[in-house]
DNA sequence: AAAAGCCCCTGGATGC
DNA sequence: TGCATCCAGGGGCTTT
């Protein structure tokens, strides 16, 4: 579920009510994708400082350490003074001062791992390999189109990859890829720079609008306040396949890439 | 080194 | 209504 725009919506969501918290207790549920890699105990008394994302990682920071929250495909966070009573798909609690904070994840593809600092390595085997921020200043057109030169595999799984750029996930690559009239299937190495440009471009537009509408709810991704996200109503293609693209009439197609579906427009991404 | 497949897990939708 | 099959927003690991 949770690509950039859900991970950072989720983040904006509770990162300032937590800031400042000190953890009380630890609940853990069934195993995630890792175990959390530090003792229960050594989490009670911790102050949590703030939250940052890198990629689809939220960051927490402790004052000594920090975790790494990994949503998976169908993980969700809620933070309040009072949740209701514990379901059988909520696998990782923190209870702070300020309120808890509590994973819901059926599939449980999500993570919570404890790293003792960034450069550590169980920091680095998650964070090592991530491609550039794409709506950070640093993310640079032309470093882009020289990553992907590199790259020799349809765009469109190169964006999925994260290596050269991270956060776009199945949704948002087939719409990026959509406003800039490209061809999922395009060998990323073919890109010239003025398209590599406009799919810089589209990447940021995509994911910054899609913040701002509070995410993609497709089934039931809510941020840390239990709110849904709208980003799903201006798909352009995501999710429409046969239905008419909303540019140019042509019926939507779906193929599959490397196990996951891809959507485009035959007309408006010729090639 | 890069690319392609596999797999982790649960639940909802679809089809017989 | 019941059961089998397929599909889902991710991504690390293994194999080519």
């Amino acid at each position: 579920m949770p690509e950039l725009p859900e991970v950072e919506v989720t983040r904006l969501s509770f990162a300032d009510r937590i800031a400042g918290a000190r953890i009380v207790a630890v609940h853990l549920g069934k195993p995630l994708r890792w175990p959390l890699g530090v003792p229960v105990q050594k989490l009670i008394g911790r102050t949590v400082l703030g939250v940052r994302r890198r990629g689809k990682y939220l960051l927490l920071d402790l004052d000594a350490g920090l975790l790494l929250i990994h949503l998976g495909m169908s993980g969700s966070l809620g933070f309040a003074s009072q949740l209701p009573a514990r379901g059988v798909h909520d696998h990782f609690e923190l209870e702070t001062t300020r309120g808890t904070l509590r994973l819901n994840d059926p599939r449980r593809f999500g993570a919570v791992v404890f790293a003792p600092d960034e450069s550590s390595p169980q920091a680095c085997k998650l964070l090592g390999k991530l491609g550039m921020e794409p709506l950070s200043d640093t993310f640079d057109a032309t470093a882009f189109h020289a990553g992907l030169k590199a790259r020799r595999s349809a765009i469109k799984q190169v964006l999925l990859a994260g290596d050269v750029v991270v956060g776009v996930g199945n949704i948002y690559a087939s719409e990026a890829l959509f406003l800039a009239g490209i061809r999922p299937t395009l060998s990323a190495a073919r890109l010239s720079l003025p398209r590599a440009q406009k799919l810089h471009a589209a990447i940021r537009d995509v994911l910054r609008r899609a913040v701002d509408k509070g995410g993609s709810t497709l089934k039931d991704f809510s941020n840390a306040r239990g709110e849904s996200g709208y980003f799903q109503l201006e798909a352009m293609v995501y999710g429409r396949s046969g239905q008419p693209c909303k540019v140019c009439e042509t019926p939507i197609k779906a193929i599959r890439q490397g196990q996951r579906a891809t959507f485009f427009c035959p007309t408006c991404q010729k090639y």
